[in-house]
This record gives C-alpha cells, structure tokens and sequence, in this order.
DNA sequence: CTTATAAATTTCAAGCTTGAAATATCTGTG
DNA sequence: CACAGATATTTCAAGCTTGAAATTTATAAG
C-alpha cells in the first residue's frame, strides 16, 4: 500500500518542477496582464477581441466557429459571444457554407481588418519591448524547450 | 519622422521575441487548463480558491486582502468574493485588526486547513506528472531565464 | 479640533469563460 | 424513406475578473 520513498534526487526533481510552474505561470501572467493593460489604455480593447481577430487574420477565406474555439483554445459558447460582438460592430461577418446549413464561416470585414492591422503592428512592438530583457540566447533556449512541453501535454491527451 | 531601418539580426531577434511570447502563453495554458480540469473533476474545486487557500496556508497569522490581492496580482473587488465563499463555507474567517478597523486579518479555518492540505498534495503531484517530460536541466534553465525576465518585468513598472 | 489626504475594503456593472443542455442539420445504414 | 448517431452552433447559469466609485477609518498638518 506504501509508495516506495524517494530518493534525494527525485524529491529536488519534483520540488523543482513545482517551483518552474509558479514561475512560469508568474512570467506568463506578468505579460498577459501588462499586454491587457495596454490593451484596453492604448485602443479600448481586449485581449480576446483581439485574439479572435489576430485568428480570422491569418485566414482570409474565413474559419469556423470550432476552427476559431480549436485554434484558441476556448469554448465553442466563448467564441459565439465574442463574434456576436465583433458583428454588431461591423469588424466580422458570418458567411453561410454552401452545403452545410449547420456552419458558417466568419471573416473579417474591410474594416476589420484595418482595425487590426493598426493593433497587430503595435502589439508586436511591445512584445519586443517587454520582452527586451532577454536576449536572443535566451530566446533560442526557451523556445525549444516549451515547444517539447507543450508536445508533451498535447499527446498525453 | 523615419525610424531606423532594422538589420536583420534585429528583426530576427524581434520576431523570436514574438514567437516566444506565443509558446510561453500556450504552454502556460495548456497546464492551467489541466490543472483546473483536475481541481474540478476530482475536488469541484475552482483554482481561484486554491490559490487564495494557498496564501493563507503559508500565513498561519492571516493575511490582510490586500495582501492576498498583491501576492495574487489581482485586484481587491475579487478577493473580496472568494474569501466570501470561502467564510461561508467554514473554510476561512474574518479576523479583526486591533487598532485598524479598516483592515480585517483572514485565516484559514482548522477545516480550511484541513481541505487545503488534501488539496495541495495531490496537486503537486499533478505539477510532478505533468512536467515529467522535463528533465533537471530544462528545469533549472528554464527556472533561471524566468527569473530574470519576471524580475525585468516587475521592475519596469 | 478640523480638515485634507491616504489607506483598506466593498460594491457594482461589464465582460470573459466554462460545461452542459438544447437546436438544428448532416450522414450513413438498413 | 426512417432513424440513429455525429457535427456545428447557440443558449444559459454560475463563477471569475477588472476598474472605478463609494464607504469607512486612519493619519498628519495646521
């Protein structure tokens, strides 16, 4: 019934492991909040209008309602109220599917895409500023270790 | 008016800048996401309440909300909801301070104590299995670079 | 003492997020 | 055709989150 006992080692493993979790939850929300933050002071807007958009950007032809969720990795309900809103704004539209009346596909509208064009431009520029500490050692080194994180949590779904 | 034109080692450090913020962000999700999934379906249980039950925890003396507010980096109006639920439930209580009737010390309840104590073991060993795709020396070199980026974020203010 | 300012907390409206249930539509099988 | 499942989306209630305004109490200066 007993767990066997950890050695040394393992124990330092797995305390390491917790405190690399609080700080990479510390560092992610650090930036999140500040990218928010600026978000809403420099163009009265959030981060998930701005998500959404930044996804139908890359998409000319228009994506799903769940190719929006999938991609962002939210609920299908998260995106309907998002859209709804960015509709009713005139900045995206729904495009009925020929052949399939359950979906339709949403675009950016002209001035969607204006909108966004101007928030993406500056958007990067404070990512690069925020993230100015790091050089590109750093940058290099991180990378590839998230991604193999994140391949690792992918997978063990 | 014209900013400089960027050398390529310059748009290449910008744009990993970029593409390193995305990957910090997913992989930072991806475990949230995990994490509150479990604390649901194993304990219907909210990370909101963690977190503030894991303050007070390592404040036997109590905490005052705003210093619950600052150690979570989220604002007062919210803690004052949760410690809300949380009274309610008999896990946590509002303390008087002697000589400040602004201020209100909260503690954990011996039932809080006793809830959270189930609670964080298993949850470290979920950080334990989720982050076991990491070994000592991504941890310690990703712990490190975090680090100093938390530390240039938070004094850039 | 009075008054202005600061500090601690709560209240509130608006928006985000989720999971589950409800609708509507398709698709393949008999 | 009928119909059982699968898909795509919306609806909804509950909870989280924020920033700003409001409330209460403390503190310092005159």
């Amino acid at each position: 019934m007993n767990e066997p006992a950890l050695t040394g080692a393992e124990q330092s493993v797995s305390k390491a492991r917790l405190r690399l979790w609080l700080k990479l939850l510390k560092a992610s929300s650090l930036i999140e909040d500040e990218i928010r933050r600026r978000l809403r002071n420099e163009f009265n807007w959030t981060l998930p209008r701005f998500d959404v958009m930044s996804a139908l950007a890359r998409s000319p032809d228009g994506l799903k309602m769940s190719e929006i969720s999938q991609m962002l990795r939210v609920s299908n309900g998260n995106i309907t109220g998002i859209v709804d809103k960015l509709s009713e704004e005139g900045l995206a539209l729904r495009v009925a599917v020929p052949g399939d009346r359950r979906a339709n596909l949403v675009r950016l509208t002209p001035k969607g895409q204006n909108v966004f064009a101007e928030h993406a431009e500056v958007h990067e520029a404070w990512i690069d500023e925020i993230l100015s500490g790091l050089d590109s050692e750093d940058v290099d080194g991180m990378i590839g270790r998230l991604d193999r994180l994140s391949e690792a949590l992918e997978e063990g779904k």
